[in-house]
RNA sequence: GGGGGCGUAGUUCAGUUGGUUAGAACGCCGGCCUGUCACGCCGGAGGUCGCGGGUUCGAGUCCCGUCGCUCCCGCCA
């Protein structure tokens, strides 16, 4: 292998014994009895025993996890007593005739071994946590899923093409980082928050069949499966077929699937429209490991005496497989109301069929026979707008899978959303926003009206979602400037601002560009379903924290006062006036 | 910007209605140990109980403030 060593630890099998080998690698464990020693010694292949004397080698006495080694000795068949089945190389061991001290150790500011460590210490020392067997299979298998990407998208005929770093602010979109330029004083550049016009620039510039695992940066706070700088496998292409792009991705995952882990995805993957995502489960992106679908209660209770039900725009329910107590009904009104429920009314079937519910009593006898309450269940109501009981009962609905354990083990669920809304009406702004972004067509039946009715516009894209998570994003895109004009007109943007801010790509919509459309997918959560991580940080090797700060470097860090003046930026007296 | 949780030894945690010298495990240091595999046994060191203030005879414990971390809502085309 080396000169360090010519055999990994973890490869001796029981075959080897007799045979002279030198191992380098880390101490894992070690059991010193004084007159006779043990040492786990690991390296990336895996662990072995060695068997060290101390009467040849008293340096072992001095040894502590985590030193490294360099060791030579022959491989040894352990007695039948000794074997230790837990042990890939259990059946034989190594007995040292020849022990280096290469690096030793500080002691450990953690145990490797230990379970949960806090984040912050885990990553102010992430080489040691990375050591450890969890992280180290998930940032092999995120090498390897990116290589079965490449490998897909390379034979399939794409390019992998590199775009800026240094950008340009989007006016839409994700709050941008920012670069200041030296050679430009009191100008900036932008880190892209994604490739998109780049690759539609490149697309129309003839390159057909564009892709790149491509960096992205938001400047937006941060959560569990949400970091500032996230890896995307960003696709694009000329003259696109839906079925075809579709149909390439699904190859992609489920080759992924089935390379790193060994798991067959059945495709192609079911596809539901937005509408009826968000009408059977209230989400955009559903978990279909489970069913619990929404159901409508609406006509059922309308001219009810409960003015709750009678006056809501929709009244709808889910039928959860249990009777809940008083207390657990609490709770669960207490998480309906943290996702903006008024209440959560409720009908509580006991293990004899009797109903249990302050509502009951409102309820006609024909309104609780078509509700059709089984024995042992709960039907938990939202009744408010309709877009509100979505909102409640999808969240409610993937909190009841958690805590009733619903999601069957290894399951495994995808599908393709498509037909999104095209706008939504911003509040705060009081004007349209475009759902995926200001570039996405519409559908064919919106392409001369979309304007007219937003709110119901259709956009011709898709997303791809994994086990409740979505993964990837899509659209056709619009190459026809005369659309581009009249979607940037209905979301606000002047002419003055497109010449501005996109003038290059209106441009070069105007200079025989093809239709196209693409779609990018997060390799950093597509990992985390691959590998059933809860935090997207254990997926990547050398992430930051919740406060987008890096424990181990200290970024961000003070700049000195010469290199902010280069560049022209003086730094605001942080102190408000009392 | 808002809400929940947490903050005690290097690490993971315990710490009762406020009450004597703040404990355990792992790690670390010293000693013993030739078949262990989370080796074992004996001994030892190690603490600004996040920080500041308050209540009290007395605060790790109660109150106020503040900082940090974490999870969530907003936000994230």
């Amino acid at each position: 292998m080396s000169a360090w060593r010519d055999t990994s630890c973890g490869d001796l099998r029981a075959a080897d014994a007799g045979r002279r080998v030198t191992l380098a690698g880390w101490v894992n464990t070690r059991r010193d009895h004084g007159g006779l020693a043990f040492v786990d010694l690991r390296d990336a292949g895996g662990v072995v025993q060695l068997v060290v004397d101390p009467a040849q080698h008293p340096d072992v006495h001095r040894i502590r996890n985590e030193f490294v080694l360099q060791v030579a000795g022959e491989v040894v068949a352990r007695s039948e007593q000794t074997v230790n089945p837990n042990m890939a190389t259990g059946e034989i061991e190594v007995r040292v005739d020849e022990l280096r001290i290469v690096s030793a150790s500080t002691p450990l500011p953690f145990q490797l071994d230990e379970e949960t460590i806090d984040d912050n210490v885990r990553m102010r020392y992430r080489w040691l946590d990375l050591r450890r067997p969890r992280l180290q299979r998930n940032i092999r298998l995120r090498g390897r899923m990116v290589g079965v990407v490449r490998r897909v998208m390379e034979q399939a005929g794409f390019v992998d093409i590199q775009t800026p770093i240094l950008w340009k602010p989007t006016p839409e979109g994700a709050r941008d980082f920012l670069v200041p330029a030296r050679l430009q004083p009191g100008r900036f550049y932008a880190l892209p928050q994604s490739p998109q016009i780049a690759k539609q620039l490149l697309v129309i510039a003839g390159f057909e069949r564009y892709y790149q695992i491509a960096i992205c940066f938001r400047d937006e706070d941060l959560r569990a499966d949400r970091v500032q700088e996230i890896t995307q496998l960003d696709v694009e292409l000329a003259f696109p077929d839906r079925e075809e792009l579709l149909a390439l991705m699904e190859l992609m995952v489920a080759t992924v699937w089935r390379e790193c882990i060994g798991v067959e995805l059945e495709t192609p993957f079911p596809r539901l429209t937005f509408a009826e995502a968000d009408r059977r489960f209230g989400s955009d992106k559903p978990d279909l490991r489970f069913g619990l679908e929404i159901e409508d209660a609406t006509e059922a209770t309308r001219g009810s005496e409960f003015g709750v039900f009678a006056n809501a725009e929709a009244v709808r329910f889910l039928r959860a497989p249990k009777a809940f107590s008083r207390s657990e009904l609490a709770q669960l009104e207490e998480f309906a109301k943290e996702w903006g429920a008024k209440g959560l009314a409720y009908l509580v079937f006991d293990d004899s069929g009797e109903v249990r519910s302050p509502i009951a009593k409102f309820l006609s006898a024909e309104t609780l026979a078509a509700l059709a309450g089984k024995p042992g269940e709960t039907l938990l109501f939202a009744a408010d707008t309709w877009a509100m009981t979505s909102r409640v009962l999808g969240a409610l609905r993937t909190h009841l899978a958690r805590e009733l354990d619903l999601i069957p083990a290894g399951a495994q669920a995808w599908l393709w959303v498509t037909d999104f809304p095209m706008f939504e009406w911003d509040e705060e702004e009081g004007r349209w926003g475009a759902v995926h972004h200001p570039f996405t067509r519409p559908t064919a039946e919106w392409e001369e009206r979309f304007q007219d009715d937003p709110g119901n516009a259709l956009a011709y894209a898709y997303d791809l979602i994994g086990n409740g998570n979505e993964l990837g994003g899509g659209s056709f895109r619009i190459h026809e400037p005369e659309i581009q004009a009249r979607v940037f007109d209905l979301l606000g943007i002047s002419e003055e601002q497109q010449r501005a801010k996109f003038g290059f790509l209106l441009d070069a919509l105007a200079m025989g560009a093809p239709p196209h459309g693409g779609i990018a997918f997060g390799i950093d959560r597509m990992l985390m379903v691959l590998t059933g991580e809860e935090n997207l940080r254990d997926t990547i090797a050398l992430p930051k924290n919740q406060a987008g700060v890096d424990p181990m470097t200290g970024a961000p860090s003070d700049a000195d006062e010469r290199h902010l003046r280069e560049l022209g930026i003086r730094l605001r007296e942080t102190k408000e006036p009392a």
